[in-house]
This record gives C-alpha cells, sequence and structure tokens, in this order.
DNA sequence: TTGACATGAAACTATTAGGTTTCTAATAAA
DNA sequence: TTTATTAGAAACCTAATAGTTTCATGTCAA
C-alpha cells in the first residue's frame, strides 16, 4: 500500500468512477460491472488495483463478494496536494493547519 | 488539459518529484536533470505531460527554456479528494466548505 | 564566424496497462 | 442433486508508457 499505489489506482477513470460509485454503498462485482461497457474480468482487474492501493476493503459474502470504499487511503493524496495548495491558497492552507493542528 | 491528464500527470513520481523541485522556483531541463539518473529526453517529456497537464509552464530565455510550477492545476485534485474526504473528516470538510463559501 | 551549449525531434525497444475469451470452482436455489 | 449464479484464473492481444540513441536546430560567446 505505498503512496504510488494510491496515486497508480487513481490515475484511471474507469477506478475513479467505481470509487464514486462505491461511496454510496458497498456492491458486488456484478453490480459494478453492470454500470460499464466492459467484461466482469476487466472490472475484477480495476477492482483488484483499488484494493491494492488500500482504496477498498473486499469481503465474501456467501458467493459474491462485497467492495466498499475505504476512502482514508486517499489521506496521502490530500497531503501531498495540501502541500502545494499553500501556493495557491494561503487562507486555506492556513485554516487547514490549524485544524489538524486541533486534533483529527 | 481535462481533469484526466493532471491525474495522469501526477500517476508518475518522477514527476511528482520534478513538481517539488519546481516548487522551489523555475528550472531549466538541464537543471532537472541533472537530479535523475535518465536521460534529458526522458525528462524533456515527463515535462511535456506535466505541461499538457496544466501543471508546469515553461517559457524560453535565450537557448534555455525554463520551467515553472503551476499548482492550482491541482485543484481539480483537490476538489475530488474533497468529496471522499467527508467520508473521513467531517469537520475538516465542513470547515473547507466555509472557507470556500467565504470567498476564494 | 566558429565552436560550445541547450534543446527538440525521430526512430526504436521493452514493459506495463487495459482489455478480451475461455475455462474452472464454489455457492445458492429449484 | 442438478442447475443457475457469482466469481477467480489463465492465456492472449493491443496500445500506451517510459526509456534509449542518434541527429538536427537555434543561440551564446570567443
Amino acid at each position: 500500500m505505498s503512496e504510488q499505489m494510491v496515486f497508480r489506482a487513481i490515475a484511471d477513470p474507469t477506478r475513479r468512477s467505481i470509487m464514486a460509485m462505491l461511496s454510496d454503498g458497498e456492491r458486488s462485482l456484478n453490480e459494478i460491472t453492470a454500470h460499464y461497457e466492459m467484461t466482469r474480468p476487466a472490472v475484477a482487474k480495476h477492482l483488484k488495483i483499488l484494493e491494492q492501493g488500500g482504496l477498498i476493503h473486499v469481503r465474501t459474502r456467501g458467493r459474491e463478494r462485497l467492495h466498499r470504499l475505504q476512502p482514508e487511503a486517499l489521506k496521502s493524496v490530500a497531503d501531498w496536494v495540501g502541500f502545494f495548495s499553500q501556493f495557491w491558497d494561503d487562507k486555506l492552507a492556513t485554516l487547514k493547519q490549524a485544524v489538524e493542528m486541533d486534533d483529527v
């Protein structure tokens, strides 16, 4: 679950789309596949990469596998972007820092 | 300069490293290349992709080309991550919204 | 105006990514 | 206990990535 695996995972539009779908709740492979014009194995590969990046968690229920979003994995991305955000928005960056100082 | 081009650009570790370097100020191709164990054309290709994503701006000074960071291009990434941040940090998300409401 | 320097461009190579089809295994339901 | 359903696995194909080497072009400085 290196930072690189997260960046790699979110680089593909299909995978970002899957993440958006899963923000609504967990879904099986078939349910996810129904939304795309590609085969089930193709979607399964995308899910594998999302899992490797720590962005989703998979559990087995009977014969199906349910995929659930794990958005905390995006923290590393948020941190990385946060570093650069100081160059375009000092006010937001300062507030953000204050909040993170406060607790989190 | 589609959103996808930004995600594509930041997916590569060398390119993220270049961005970090440029946060310190603009650099020529040769200066950038000096920091990596790859050839100049290889670095030039990375710079081209960063430029296509809108993450850097290039200007010509004499026979050299100076590359300057354009971090605002990361806003689309910040927005995207921001959507998911609500699922892991309500407090931060709320504050962020408030700030963006306020002006920006 | 020649020589050194900074970059661009083209052609090539190897690996990775994203997709397919086909086959197998496990579970649920009739 | 068959049959349908859900998913995993393997083999394969194609295109895109990331890199190389070689050559051409424009600019600066003796």
